[in-house]
DNA sequence: TATATTAGTGTAAATACTACACTATGTCAA
DNA sequence: TTGACATAGTGTAGTATTTACACTAATATA
């Protein structure tokens, strides 16, 4: 079967780029590539969309197939349209950004055996085609949405501590933050549950765990409230 | 001339949402369609992208051919890819706005002798395909981006007054500003270079024309410096 | 039980933001 | 020519926000 146009069309693909941290670095997911062009090197995870399936579903469906990774924070970052970003032909996608909790979601061995593994994010192999130029892209973008929307709690645990979520906007920043200023910041927005629990297992005075409470957050967002940080 | 593919593909088209403002409110242009579907309707301009022009070229080519507006500020919006957008068939359209001074930019005849007409932001007619939720994306987008950057100055002459800027700035942001407060900040971002002249021809102290120095923001856009209103 | 390690807390100084009203300068009409 | 009118242009004091900064508390472990 094949489809016949009067006009020539660019192939339409989603390509992913997928923020983990794991309690040091961020990380970015990459797929090593075993087809041409660039079998081998590594790249974003991304496919074609389907055509009877929205950008947002072709992007969470790529994702679960090469890495088994689902139930995660997703939006559009920008659509790449260079004329020869592909070798083959004209290839426009759309890319995509998405935040997980990197202990929750282990990577499972993708379907069709493709080697996925996290690097840290400014320390990448060589990418294929422009991933290297959309990486960046994201990871402007990240560091940008961070500081006006509470999104960092995505590639946290459920419960966390705040010097872990404190850890976690330094890394994202690349600057360090004051630890009063910050808690007194992050708890004045009054979107963190605080838990009756503590954490476990570590060697000295165990913090407070805390949780996200993203229903305040809506209700918060609606009323033109804003959360800069 | 047909073009044979394994897969079905999406068309792949642009769409721009061109604001103006012309010293009270805030435009949009817009396209009364002479074709189905939506014949008669009012639309934003846009159009196919050719196999061999990127997303951005075939934006501009799209505004030079329809409304003859050329040499703007230009910026992709968000890519729509709602699977029945378009009732012919699956069409995916990246969305692009676009800034323009409405004196500088006097709509020429439209090639193809479509009717082009400014419209108020809020009070469009009833546009065609998802084209009013990307002007809603588009305006809001326009609201927040004004905030930290300093792209309004693009949708004014080269020369203003900062009264003008102040208009514009509370037309965009929906809010009255202090005038005193208003023109601190703006001049001390130190980004107006004060010319040697004056508002012409109106019927009460002429006030001082004001122009934008891009060089001067590239420089300090570098330093990592902001520019929040 | 001493040591090591991180948790958790308040205040004062500096900076930024807000509210606010009058004088200056030019046009126009009587 | 002069008075009325319209907008330009300017400073300050009060308030809120942000920043800088250091010690005690709690727990694990040797």
């Amino acid at each position: 079967m094949t489809y016949t146009y009067q006009y020539p069309r660019p192939a339409l693909t989603v390509d992913c780029v997928v923020f983990g941290y794991d309690a040091e670095e961020l990380k970015v997911l990459l797929i090593q590539r075993d087809l041409e062009p660039f079998a081998g090197k590594w790249a974003l995870s991304g496919g074609f969309v389907h055509i009877d399936e929205t950008l947002e579903d072709a992007a969470r469906r790529e994702l679960q197939e090469e890495t088994g990774v689902t139930d995660l924070y997703l939006e559009q970052l920008y659509t790449f349209g260079a004329v020869d970003r592909d070798p083959r032909e004209r290839v426009v996608s759309v890319a995509y950004y998405a935040l997980v909790d990197l202990f929750g979601h282990r990577l499972t061995a993708a379907s069709d055996a493709r080697n996925a593994a996290w690097f840290t994010v400014d320390d990448t192999p060589p990418l294929a085609f422009d991933h290297e130029h959309i990486l960046a892209m994201a990871h402007q973008r990240l560091r940008g949405k961070v500081r006006y929307q509470p999104i960092g709690f995505e590639l946290l645990p459920e419960k966390f501590t705040l010097t872990q979520l404190q850890r976690l906007y330094e890394t994202i920043l690349g600057t360090a933050l004051d630890k009063r200023n910050f808690r007194k910041k992050i708890l004045g927005m009054e979107l963190l549950v605080e838990l009756d629990e503590v954490e476990q297992d570590v060697a000295h005075r165990a913090a407070r765990l805390y949780q996200f409470d993203e229903a305040k957050y809506r209700t918060l967002t609606e009323r033109g409230f804003n959360f800069e940080i």
